[in-house]
DNA sequence: AGCTATTGATAATC
DNA sequence: TGATTATCAATAGCT
């Protein structure tokens, strides 16, 4: 499977020896999980590296396959293993947290619209409320952060008018170029109010498509 | 690994399962054994078939790698024991699988419009956007069964409709009772065409909501 | 560790 | 099952 074919016989470099390993354990364990997912088997895989290094899987509980493994074979002789029932529940913790990934990339991937075709209609149709749902509440949010950055620029909009004019009542007080100043305070004081309202034009039509009035948007922030 | 790529789940089928069964497990085991050949290491396969069959391989002898395997298994399972050399791999399968499984439903969660607070404009946008392309799936997927449906119940109508006819083509052979026998089909006729129609505007209606002409449905179709 | 040219595995088919 | 073959996946040799 390579550059070059390898024959099969021990790998005299450790360097190499041990690279090999890491790439073929990799591929050994996910051939062992495809097995037991695909076929619905009961797979368990131990391997011990040259280095005396552990590695394992199991489908299940390594310890209960270990244990069908020793009932099956006990008819050729000896009952000598002990079932070690400790990791019984470290296992099954593992494997259910297997499932439980597995169930939600499904789950993620089914919402995302892949591998729907098994799916029934009711089941269909169960997803579409579920998204049109979500979709809602994250257009209701999207638009309560807009709106916030809207009233929060209106504060400041409102700040700064304020702040004009007391500097505008202050003015008569400074010597030089009094009607210069003034017409310069003004300009910035207009330019303000209308960038924060096209601001707010330009999120509203963007947030919410086709409405003209707004009726709309208070609508969906009245479903959370 | 073949025509066609098949998703790593459960073949429903028994007898697909049982030929992908046997054929992978060929591979699954001259792979472990050519890493226990190549790499010099001491590998233990074990796998039960669905229908309880074992079949094993090891590189050296079962028992002894099973009992390498508790004894090593032990070490972890005691309080006292430091677990850093033998299962570091095992750990951090298990907790990188317990993040992927913490993201993966924080994202569902979020894609059901839960815990959306922390998220920017930006994300929200993002998310928007998939739920829009998801929804669009869902609906398209939808629309493609009803239509499966609707074809299927078309066809069964003109079957039943030919029956009908052929069976009144025959009827003037019946001697008995020629002009009600001939009143009762008809009426049969008509009756099942149409709850056969009925049924499928309503569908129509059901899965596009207010189209007149079709064009909607042929849209969504278009889009996938 | 990451990248391809190759070989190997295998899904569909008969 | 077993054989065939078109494809997909794993990986050997390099960097």
């Amino acid at each position: 499977m390579a550059r070059e074919r390898r024959a099969i016989r021990r790998i005299e470099s450790a360097a190499a020896r041990q690279v090999t390993f890491s790439k073929r354990r990799r591929g050994l364990f996910k051939k062992a999980e495809e097995l037991a997912v695909l076929c619905d088997a009961d797979v368990a895989l131990i391997v011990f590296s040259s280095t005396g290094k552990l590695s394992q899987f199991a489908s299940s509980s390594m310890n209960e396959i270990i244990d069908k493994y020793t009932t099956h074979s006990k008819n050729l002789g000896k009952p000598d293993q002990q079932p070690s029932i400790d990791l019984n529940l470290e296992h099954s913790k593992y494997s259910s947290l297997n499932e439980q990934l597995a169930e939600a990339s499904l789950q993620l991937r089914q919402m995302r619209g892949e591998e729907l075709e098994g799916l029934s209609v009711e089941e269909l149709q169960r997803m579409e409320k579920n998204l049109e749902a979500g979709l809602q509440r994250v257009l209701c949010t999207k638009d309560r952060q807009f709106m916030e950055e809207i009233s929060e620029l209106q504060q400041k909009g409102t700040q700064l008018a304020e702040e004009n004019m007391r500097l505008r009542n202050q003015m008569p007080q400074v010597p030089t170029a009094g009607i210069v100043a003034v017409a310069d305070t003004e300009n910035l004081h207009t330019e303000d109010r209308q960038s924060s309202e096209s601001v707010m034009t330009a999120l509203h039509s963007g947030s919410s498509q086709d409405n003209d009035d707004g009726s709309d948007i208070a609508l969906k922030l009245g479903l959370p």
